[in-house]
DNA sequence: AAAATGTCCAACCGCAAGTCA
DNA sequence: ATGACTTGCGGTTGGACATTT
């Protein structure tokens, strides 16, 4: 008994989008505001040759308004390295404790092509504290967890999978560590091609000793983009 | 100048979870 | 309760472009 193909391969179109097929799904999307119908159908009622999930892949990491394409900054870089420190591959995860406009396959492709070779070449200078399990049940920490970007409190639970289910962890202790490496970092500073140990050394170091009560993290990416824009007004460095 | 190699990122694939009749 | 269908996610691939030899 096999699965059904999603579509039909050999009558949709693959590879990248033309500006026209771009145009068609905005317009589309932004008639209808949304996939109406689903995505499965959105296809044929755009007039597209696509793979419906292929849409929604091309809106959500590309067309979509707020989408931003530039460069990472310091800043993101420790969320993200952290965050990957605490988590594992939870792409969407990550990105959804980003600023707005990160996709979690603009997140995977820059830990895969960049942070991770930076963390293995910091592994390789402090062998003993890259790649160990997070202490989980070390003391909680005794400030309200907060976002590095906005003060905003990151808060939820849900379950884990794969080898996270080993390591589970907390918006807490994510937060006590992000907290210390990324507000003591200027917004403007500048960020060498590799991260300078001491900056590494505190992600790593904060996640040895502090730990949150055993919870997991399940904030959707709009509830927390929603909430990103709220606070955007005072400290943030958006 | 050309070939080889490396980097980056959009897109595809398959699985799992969620939804609904 | 169940099975079909849809959506979301993470891993992987392929190709364009940049850099090095």
């Amino acid at each position: 008994m096999g699965r059904s193909p999603c579509c039909d391969k050999a009558a949709v179109k693959r590879g990248p989008w033309s500006e026209e097929e771009d145009a068609r799904l905005r317009s589309y999307i932004e008639q209808h505001g949304g996939a109406a119908g689903g995505w499965m159908a959105l296809p044929r009622k755009a007039g597209l040759r696509r793979c419906g999930k292929s849409c929604r892949l091309r809106w959500l990491n590309y067309l979509r308004p707020g989408v931003r394409h530039g460069a990472f900054s310091p800043e993101e870089d420790h969320v993200i390295c952290a965050l990957h420190a605490a988590v594992g591959s939870r792409w969407s995860l990550i990105a959804a404790h980003l600023p707005p406009g990160r996709t979690d396959n603009a997140v995977k492709n820059y830990w895969n092509t960049r942070l991770k070779k930076k963390m293995l070449l910091f592994a390789g200078r402090q062998p003993h504290d890259v790649g160990r399990n997070v202490n989980v049940s070390a003391a909680p920490a005794d400030e309200t967890p907060l976002a590095p970007w906005t003060g905003l409190p990151l808060t939820g639970c849900g379950s884990g999978g794969g080898a996270v289910d080993q390591m589970r962890v907390g918006d807490d202790m994510i937060a006590s560590m992000l907290k210390p490496a990324v507000v003591s970092q200027p917004a403007d500073s500048s960020f060498s091609s590799e991260p300078a140990a001491t900056e590494l050394d505190v992600i790593f170091r904060s996640m040895g000793t502090t730990g949150g009560e055993h919870s997991d993290l399940s904030l959707s990416s709009t509830e927390i983009e929603t909430d990103w824009y709220h606070h955007a007004d005072s400290d943030t460095v958006i």
